[in-house]
DNA sequence: CATGCATCTGTGAGCGTTCACAGTAGAGAA
DNA sequence: TTCTCTACTGTGAACGCTCACAGATGCATG
């Protein structure tokens, strides 16, 4: 016997207008908003809610508005990448939250593969969901132009690279965070400060990198190719950058580091080869992930605002949906002080 | 201008049905698996639907059949500890994608709140969606005897504790897999072997709790209370517990510990007390997480099998939402070997 | 030739909402 | 009084789909 069968046939909104002596229309419009209803009516149709237990039935209610009251947080990462990423979790997590504060569910999608793709698209492109966060970091990304085009709302997280469409997107400043880095390393005293940055076809990456060259330039420190190495974001992309630095700039005396699992894996590189963390060389990261408390010494790093991230990723999309325009959003960063610097 | 505006409107079963020459109703049939279709009129229709880019209206099919062809994936944790969990990720990214390959898409839901929890129980009650994926640690969480009384389909992760109701659940073979480590640490010499359990309110505390025992009893092993802590799955766990281990057994050669987390966390504490590892006492974890690599020495753990847990709890939901019984699904545990022991 | 059966097709009804519209009542102005 | 305006209420018609049912067709069987 299968217990889904005791589940009551749900109250509709016909059996809370009989319950409150009211007509159908007066419940729906206690229900959004409740302009145009008196007093009277609007209590006894509170009431009769109470009583019958009802919930509004979404799919009824979205047929006739044609909106679904749902959004997507779309990921288009060729691989599992995201999941491993703390940042992420919190992202996700936030937007959750932020957008349950509002009632509206979030559907998971993933699209690494192509299939997947494809399949989400489709999804979203029937009009299935309201709007859509993404999440995508590399460059032209074909599925944000697709997006675009289908007339989709749309926040992305961070910059879209490459694209020519006008996207609002919501990012930490990261070119101001590795000034921030780089002149901290400064005034602490170094002077062959290196850089190991992000993927460059990533906005974190270009931006950081940014940040590093004009706050040499800013201190009339030369620019030297020698010090600048590119990473992926990973720990073990981090000791092969490290080992590449000490082979270019044996000299350096600090590294500006992208993202704290890189720094982990160039801390890793720097004691093998017996350099001392702190006093021959300070290491800087990039997120203020776990990675960069449980790392040893624990991480100087920049803090990004995932929290505020989130609540404004989710409320420049909720007001985009409205009808507003695409805009961008940039949250400040903050140095975090630790052992490695 | 919103570029919302040109999104047409989209195209209907009628549409499809007026292209190919057929009825609404020949339309649906072919929709919904063919079946007394001729092979001609699903050829026309299956054209008609590639012109007109048609994409059925999950609303509306949704008002008349009453399932919402939607899964939530229900997180009741009174923290953000499972976001941080690696495991975590895995499942809700597993379960994600295979769901998708169903073509249904997950709702994600974060109960940590009372306020969150009455919101989306409201929303899982009225009948939104088909069934729940749940991930509850806790020791008779509520939430589990409320979905079960509204008749709602669910699958837990994990054996629910402290239920009366039956509720289907997938888990790896914890008990198992703890027997496995303490076997390990056995037969590679070890004799005097604590642990450091998880929360005993979670499924996994006890039953890995309970392999130790059972283990220890097997081979003649006493039963020492000094050699039992309990931790809490966090890293900062696993430092306090082995340092009450310290000083409860310092004799002890091997510690097997609930969680790769709390491992670090042993890893930490016997380091600055000078223990080597694996030379002076073996250490074994539990999950097989990205921790477990990145540790030093590398940790041997017991690795669940995430993937097909996964798997498994979207399979038995469907088959649970189709009308079958409720049922339990265990998995094995694998060893892996590494440095720690 | 009628009957039964399986296969296929179209039609009308209805799922639970919202929305436009028509209508009522009461207050105030002409 | 009569008219206008505002606040409020009820009603029918959608929204796009599925489902039950009625019919039609072809073929084998009695």
């Amino acid at each position: 016997m299968s217990t889904a069968a005791n589940r009551r046939r749900p109250a509709t909104i016909h059996d809370v207008a009989r319950e409150a002596g009211v007509s159908r229309g007066t419940v729906s419009r206690v229900l959004n908003g409740g302009h145009y209803v008196s007093p009277t009516a609007k209590a006894a149709v509170d009431a009769a809610i109470r009583r019958t237990g009802y919930v509004v039935n979404r799919h009824a209610r979205s047929l006739i508005t044609g909106k679904s009251d749902s959004v997507a947080f779309l990921l288009t990462e060729p691989q599992e990448r995201f999941f491993e990423d703390p940042n992420f979790n919190v992202l996700l997590r936030a937007c959750t939250q932020a957008l349950a504060a509002q009632d509206i569910p979030l559907l998971l999608m993933i699209a690494g593969t192509e299939d997947e793709r494809r399949r989400n698209l489709r999804y979203i492109e029937a009009g299935h969901v309201d709007g859509v966060l993404l999440v995508s970091s590399h460059s032209g990304d074909p599925v944000v132009t697709r997006l675009h085009e289908a007339g989709v709302p749309v926040v992305a997280c961070g910059k879209p690279l490459g694209q020519t469409a006008k996207i609002g997107y919501v990012a930490a400043d990261d070119r101001d965070g590795a000034r921030d880095m780089v002149r901290h390393l400064y005034e602490t005293g170094r002077r062959r400060i290196a850089t190991v940055t992000g993927p460059l076809d990533t906005p974190g990456g270009v931006e950081r990198l940014a940040g590093y060259r004009e706050t040499l330039a800013e201190y009339g420190l030369p620019a030297d190719e020698a010090l600048i190495v590119q990473g992926d974001y990973s720990r073990a992309g981090g000791e092969s950058a490290a080992a590449r630095l000490l082979e270019s700039a044996p000299d350096m005396d600090a590294v500006f580091v992208a993202s704290d699992l890189m720094a982990q894996g160039v801390l890793d590189t720097l004691d093998r080869a017996g350099r001392r963390v702190p006093e021959d060389i300070a290491v800087g990261g990039f997120d203020d992930s776990p990675a960069a408390l449980s790392s040893r010494p624990p991480l100087t790093t920049i803090r990004q605002p995932w929290d505020r991230i989130s609540t404004e990723m989710v409320r420049t999309l909720l007001a985009r949906i409205a009808g507003e325009e695409p805009a961008a959003v940039i949250l400040p960063t903050e140095l975090v002080r630790r052992a490695s610097t």
